[in-house]
DNA sequence: AATGAATGAGAGTTCATTCAT
DNA sequence: TATGAATGAACTCTCATTCAT
């Protein structure tokens, strides 16, 4: 008896913690970092804003646990497709779709993971540098599969990574600037095609 | 002799108005977007706060202008690159120096450059977005050369130009994170590659 | 039997009670007024933020109770020794030894007492004003015996007596600024010379 | 003309510094330390709250300039005493009367300063507290006068000078307690008398 | 009787902007 | 044109108190 009075208290609890995370990425995605205030996280989550503290330390912590919460789904996929038995190059393929995808459908906070990404430097134990710097590996890895099959030449595993995801991030910024509504398709293949042959005419 | 005088003044004033983008670049350059401040503008200007409203409407076009007069060096180099006579690949080696090159040395300014970078979507008439679509736009142009003499395959310029920068952005941030300093050249050389072969073994 | 359990009911909430003011006076000792917070006694005393509200009326009534309760110690050594039958002068030196030696050992717990102290104007009810008055007068019993026994001068007893008070406490601060470890004893010679020699009749 | 205006600005400077003071010492006197809060300073100066911290760094300083404020009056007069020329006796009499009628006038304020009073411990260079050592030291070096004058017995100067202003605290706490308007000179009076025929050699 | 999540008023502080000089 | 004192809204964070369980 105790013991479910128990459970379902921790349940509301967690509730109220999840939905004033997913206030925090809503005004994320809309507002960019500045728009994130205490006030306005609290509003949108409908607690009062005392009740912010109960859940987190400081404002600080709702920003990176924001940010983290919401990489959650892009990492699944990317794990998703890391661990399936298909060839690397399919992998980026896929990988790149994710991406494009995801970010396209984020906008602002996509920004704002931007500039989060680099700045390991002045924190060098922050999560969120860590998470970007673990995604690169992830994405490394897969090229070193390459590889080793053969199928790729050797070159920096690590910088081709970054620069696979760099390059879908061209892309999104692309497609917002212009406004117009190409396929995702359309630029999915082009990434792949320049990350497998480049752009110059092959000189038999 | 009044228009001496006017001419004078005219100067006097641009040169205060310099001073205070270049104390602006500074600021944005050691201490990021929070760190810019009317106060401490005003301080490393040594001009008096109320100065600043004298010479710019607000905080904002101070902002805005600061991140513009930052690129000039950059663009005027990239102008050089433009316009000289070599081979398009060759142009393009040399704008990835130059890109890695300018943002190794100016690391908080250049976050701030890349968050600034796709705003355009909000606020359409930004002058900031406009110069960063102008940049893509002259690298296309030059990778619009290349297809033309048949040296590059028919893709899309413009997103490859979107491309190549975002993948000197990947090198520098991999740089800044990985703190080893390993020789601009390198990592330049590794850019040109993925571009021009692709990661591919050529099975001929 | 209803009775038993109600019995023993008052009994468990009477050491609840005794519980929080014996917390909420660990903390005044160490961390004075401003670390007396329902937080921290809470925890402090081991019971949840809400009881609290449940043994006492609010902040205030903590507060109050705790520094009553804090000075019982003292009043038992206090009523002990004026109970006892020694002469007057001998009294005065056991009430400084016993003075001296509490108030060194309670130090931040001790500056809260004399802040409070004189509280009776703006609340004339205040509980805490009326225990000093009443330590003031027992002290001014002793030192009337003095005077009726001849021993002493006829002076005003109340207002010597909180010039005794105020002259331990000279003596305790004095201790604490200079941090030596001077023998308690010397200390209240020191105070009873004074005493002594100055209401004391002048044996010629 | 230069000079002129830069003086009366600093003049203005001035005024509003020392109103901020005077509101803040007015809080103090009749609301405690509690009372201080950083809007009621805003309003009872009537300034802007932001205005308070183009003067004072922040809250503490407030207070601490505050109280140093309050006590100027009283150190003045404690000089004057000092450098005249009249017997130690004479000299402590005056000095009982200043403390006296300073404390009788200031109530609340005068509870602050007690409680400030013995802070030196944690954080040794507090102003303050040295301000209260100092003022201990002052009167010490007047007991050591008559000391060396034969006119007092040998003991200990600096404890005697602390219990001395303790015995006026205690009057002052009793003629608050009292509500009775009884003649300061009386209070002194018995001040006087208990610590001349406490230290004052016996003429046999 | 006991809990502790929620509240919300209010604290100290910052900073873009204004305006009399 | 230049100043910088003053403003006040907005910020992050604290904490005494309440109330459904």
């Amino acid at each position: 008896m105790d013991d479910k009075k128990l459970a379902r208290r921790r349940m509301l609890q967690a509730f109220t913690k999840k939905d004033i995370l997913k206030a925090a990425i809503r005004i994320l995605t809309t507002g960019g970092m500045q728009g994130l205030t205490m006030d306005r996280v609290a509003a949108e989550a409908g607690v009062a804003k005392g009740t912010l503290y109960l859940h987190f330390k400081n404002k600080k912590q709702i920003y990176d646990d924001a940010i983290n919460e919401s990489m959650v789904p892009l990492l699944k996929e990317l794990n998703a497709v890391a661990e399936s038995d298909r060839a690397p190059d399919e992998k980026l393929r896929e990988l790149s779709h994710c991406y494009v995808t995801f970010f396209t459908t984020h906008q602002e906070l996509y920004r704002v993971i931007l500039y989060d990404r680099q700045r390991a430097h002045d924190t060098p134990r922050r999560y969120s540098s860590s998470r970007y710097r673990n995604y690169v590996k992830r994405i490394a890895a897969i090229i070193d599969e390459g590889i080793a099959s053969d199928l790729f030449r050797p070159l920096d595993s690590n910088k081709l990574a970054a620069m696979f995801i760099e390059a879908n991030v061209a892309v999104v910024i692309q497609r917002l600037l212009s406004d117009t509504s190409i396929s995702i398709e359309d630029d999915v293949s082009l990434v792949v095609e320049l990350f497998m042959h480049g752009i110059r005419r092959c000189s038999t």
